[in-house]
DNA sequence: ATGACGGAAGTTTTCCGA
């Protein structure tokens, strides 16, 4: 079972690039099974669920018009769809889980959650707020989704920092956004849950990140973050076989400024 | 200097991202 979370920043922008990717893991004999999407940028009406389930994929989406926006493509049918979080008025499409039976040696079915964090802007602003609110109300429908469902993936675009070690300049962006104590603090609760950050279950290259700005060759230069993150549950983390941040796509003309991560359970 | 780059909405500029 191959995986894998990219924000696309516009899925009208990104098709084609998503579509590739995906046929080029399968060419290299690795297909990915389950693929969450981030930063959609489309109403529900104009995601392109026909495209897709002519390349093999059977997506469930929470569309909004020119902002956030997520989905979940898989080579098997969805079931219990949730799409955002019970209990939390949200007008922002930030969140679709849904439950794969995947069959094979996997006997047990997987619960898959991905997941558009927000950004929050700036510490102490009313959008830093809101992400405080939205990461209490994720730790709390959490706690039970994972009583529920013990084989279970948190995955997306967290807008989040583990440490310094994701972060290109520690010292210039201390204590600021996505890399704050208050934030990491959250993340911290998430793992406190019973969950692992898979990339970190293995070796991983010096300085990887998966987002890098637009602006002054922050790619080229490796000036980025690790804010997408994959986390497995307890129950999942003896089968992880490998994870990796996969940094072709941002070479592509017309990238994301996220790159896609995968991971590989056994 | 709160910029740059890129996407979207929609119109010559603004909002937002991270």
């Amino acid at each position: 079972m191959k995986i894998a979370t990219w924000n696309v920043n516009s899925l009208t922008v990104r098709l084609p690039q998503v579509l590739d990717w995906l046929a080029a893991q399968a060419a290299a004999g690795a297909p990915v099974d389950v693929l969450a999407l981030q930063e959609l940028k489309l109403s529900d009406d104009k995601f392109p669920a026909a495209a897709l389930e002519q390349a093999g994929y059977s997506a469930v989406w929470l569309g909004q018009k020119t902002y956030n926006g997520v989905a979940l493509l898989a080579r098997q049918p969805a079931a219990e769809v949730q799409r955002n979080l019970p209990g939390f008025a949200d007008e922002q499409a930030r969140l679709i889980a849904a439950t794969y039976h995947t069959g094979g040696t996997d006997a047990q079915p997987l619960r898959v959650v991905g997941a558009y964090f927000p950004n929050g802007q700036a510490l102490g602003s009313d959008k830093f707020a809101y992400k405080l609110r939205w990461l209490e109300a994720l730790r709390t429908w959490l706690e039970a989704e994972l009583a529920r469902h013990p084989r279970l993936l948190l995955l997306g675009d967290f807008n989040i920092t583990f440490d310094d070690a994701d972060v290109w300049d520690p010292v210039g962006l201390h204590e600021s956004i996505h890399c704050s104590s208050v934030e990491r603090a959250h993340l911290q609760a998430l793992l406190a849950l019973g969950l692992h950050d898979a990339h970190r279950l293995f070796e991983q290259p010096p300085k990887s990140y998966t987002w890098w700005d637009y602006r002054q060759l922050g790619f080229q230069k490796n000036r980025g973050l690790r804010i997408d993150h994959i986390l497995l549950s307890s129950a999942l983390k003896a089968s992880a076989r490998a994870c990796q941040i996969d940094r072709a796509p941002r070479k592509n003309p017309q990238p994301s400024d996220h790159a896609p991560l995968w991971v590989q359970l056994g």
